[in-house]
DNA sequence: ATCATATATATGATTTTTCATATATACAAG
DNA sequence: CTTGTATATATGAAAAATCATATATATGAT
């Protein structure tokens, strides 16, 4: 992972939100993204395949839902940044996070394992 | 800081590069950028200009020259940043390290203090 | 006048956003 | 089991916005 690429990536306002609620919340589908960031579809939809295209998320596909997660495998000083950002940046997706608990009907995760 | 902000200044190669190398070698004036990225000068001002606009870097004038340091003010969270950035991109910057370290005339600092 | 640096403006390039549409799954009625 | 319809997500293409670069010019120190 090249720094460059990893900054691109962290540098705008929808894909750092949606990173920083990843990393605070483990696993998010579109459709939540969508109410917590208040932002269209295609919006959301786009950015997130940016951060996939980056390998910075991983995704999981249950049923109709995809639902996204941080690479776990992303070189330490990559996790080691982003969790260093949400630390000292909670305020800035604060509003983001009431809106995702307020949020109705939020898809039920399956387990992960048997 | 705000992150966004912060990020944002990363995410470009100039700009990586310039504070990169000052976080490897303290001290930097733009002729001595202008050599270790072989990029002209006013492109080289123009994104040190902007490192200092979101307050990244301090300059310090001495004669002709301007000399740029990072600025030590910064929240913990940036500097760590950059010294992990650093740390595990060192290869980014070996390039440059050694077209200013092949620099002739370079200027001299002053002592900073008595 | 010369050297080092900064800035204004115009242009080109890249990124982001939007709209329309496509695909895939789900679910209910016949 | 098919047909129709709704929901979730992705993507192509065009428009809009942002960002980077080059050239020319300005400032300030020696």
């Amino acid at each position: 992972m090249q720094a460059i690429d990893f900054y691109k990536a962290l540098s705008d306002d929808t894909r750092l939100r949606c990173l920083l609620l990843l990393q605070q919340q483990g696993e998010l589908c579109v459709c939540e993204f969508i109410e917590a960031l208040e932002l269209s579809q295609p919006k959301i939809s786009r950015h997130l395949a940016l951060l996939k295209k980056q390998n910075l998320v991983v995704t999981r596909k249950q049923g109709q839902w995809v639902f996204y997660s941080i690479n776990n495998e992303l070189p330490l000083w990559c996790l080691s940044t982003i969790k260093l950002t949400l630390e000292n940046q909670l305020d800035y997706i604060q509003n983001n996070v009431t809106l995702l608990e307020a949020m109705g009907d939020r898809p039920s995760r399956k387990q992960l394992c048997c």
